[in-house]
DNA sequence: TAGATTGTTAATCGATTAACAATC
DNA sequence: TAGATTGTTAATCGATTAACAATC
């Protein structure tokens, strides 16, 4: 059997990004794009994503484009966001709140399906109609959702002993906002929201240009 | 005169990661690491600390690895994170709330000071002892407390004319929470903060092992 | 001294870009 | 038909890894 070859990784983290502007585009009333035009919207070049998009078929014509919605609904079906998919939240503090209020999430093929909590004073509790479960019942209400996705806001320091709970009770893909590296098996998909590491990155850049221009004068 | 390589933007992306774990060690009391166990903390190979270090010095010692103090001063100094940041925050709606009051942004060189809003209702308030000022004051106050780096946490509709008002103030990095692509010029960094494009590539990987899962049947 | 581990060079691997025939 | 733009191949660019001399 003949194999297809895979699309690399950072082909699969563009592709949201595509299709939000092609939401866009598709609410302006635009019905059909070019490569160039939407490359333009999110600083990627015209031919990346021609080469993106070769991984998954052809969705265009030559000359013309390729039609907003038609390639909207083809993207949508690869990243699979035709199905809805259940999430977990582990973690109802000051950010797990933000998190699960927040109304982004309850687009698009994600709602949060249940939410957990160490904390005795917050099991029992309701946020946005879900009962706050015990860490305890993680396996068990885990498979009876058949939930794949999780979302970590716990402290660094409890974070891998949830997720080891997590990965046992099935769940296969993890948002993660704690601040550590979290260890996991080949068959499990973390993606890290690091806003701290962001701004440590970004001062390095600050820093320099201050050195650059001091050492200018 | 002769010119030193540049280090990569993957390399000073990964630098936060390293200052983070150094400061983990260095808490837990632990002296010396090598690249090999600093390595496998943050799931990066060996040869490729010492090569992300080599751009910057030689830090450690045959034979024994590095003093984490040591290192990890070291890799603050490179980011910037030996001085203090003033930050401004714009748009203190459900999301900038959250983030204004998360105190993972009072530490180690970042601070905040400044927020604004768009909102009349808003305008006035006090959180977290700052007042809420009108998007009006940006350029005054930016100016005024020599602010580089900025938040933002607005919806997508106003981001970018906010972001444009933030540069021509003289702002050069930006934290960005909106579910969009920034344009900006060159000498201008961001990065984004995107929850929602992440669990959305991250479903693709959920979709692919469900799709392989009923073939296999 | 023997063992361990760095810093660096060269080899490998992977991702991006340029170019263009195909074709709408 | 002429002009535009795709899909794809090959060339280029950049990042990671392997290997090892230097040395603590």
């Amino acid at each position: 059997m003949d194999r297809i070859e895979a699309p690399p990784n950072v082909v699969i983290s563009r592709l949201p990004l595509y299709a939000r502007s092609l939401r866009y585009l598709l609410s302006e009333g635009i019905v059909s794009v070019s490569s160039q035009e939407l490359g333009e919207r999110i600083n990627v070049t015209a031919a990346q994503i021609r080469k993106d998009l070769s991984y998954f078929g052809e969705f265009g014509k030559q000359g013309i484009g390729y039609d907003v919605e038609k390639l909207l609904n083809h993207i949508e079906r690869i990243l699979g966001l035709n199905q809805e998919w259940p999430v977990a939240l582990v973690g109802v503090g000051q950010l797990g709140l933000a998190i699960a209020r927040y109304e982004g999430f309850r687009k698009q093929g994600i709602h949060l399906a249940a939410l957990f909590d160490s904390s005795g004073e917050k099991i029992g509790t309701e946020i946005e109609g879900l009962k706050v479960l015990p860490i305890e019942h993680i396996d068990r209400v885990v498979r009876e959702q058949n939930v794949k996705l999780a979302i970590i806001s716990v402290p660094a320091a409890r974070a891998q002993e949830v997720t080891d709970l997590m990965i046992a009770a099935g769940v296969r893909a993890f948002l993660n906002y704690a601040p550590i590296i979290l260890q996991r098996p080949d068959n499990v998909w973390i993606r890290d929201i690091d806003p701290v590491a962001s701004l440590h990155s970004l001062t390095y850049y600050l820093a320099r240009e201050e050195t650059l221009r001091s050492e200018a004068e």
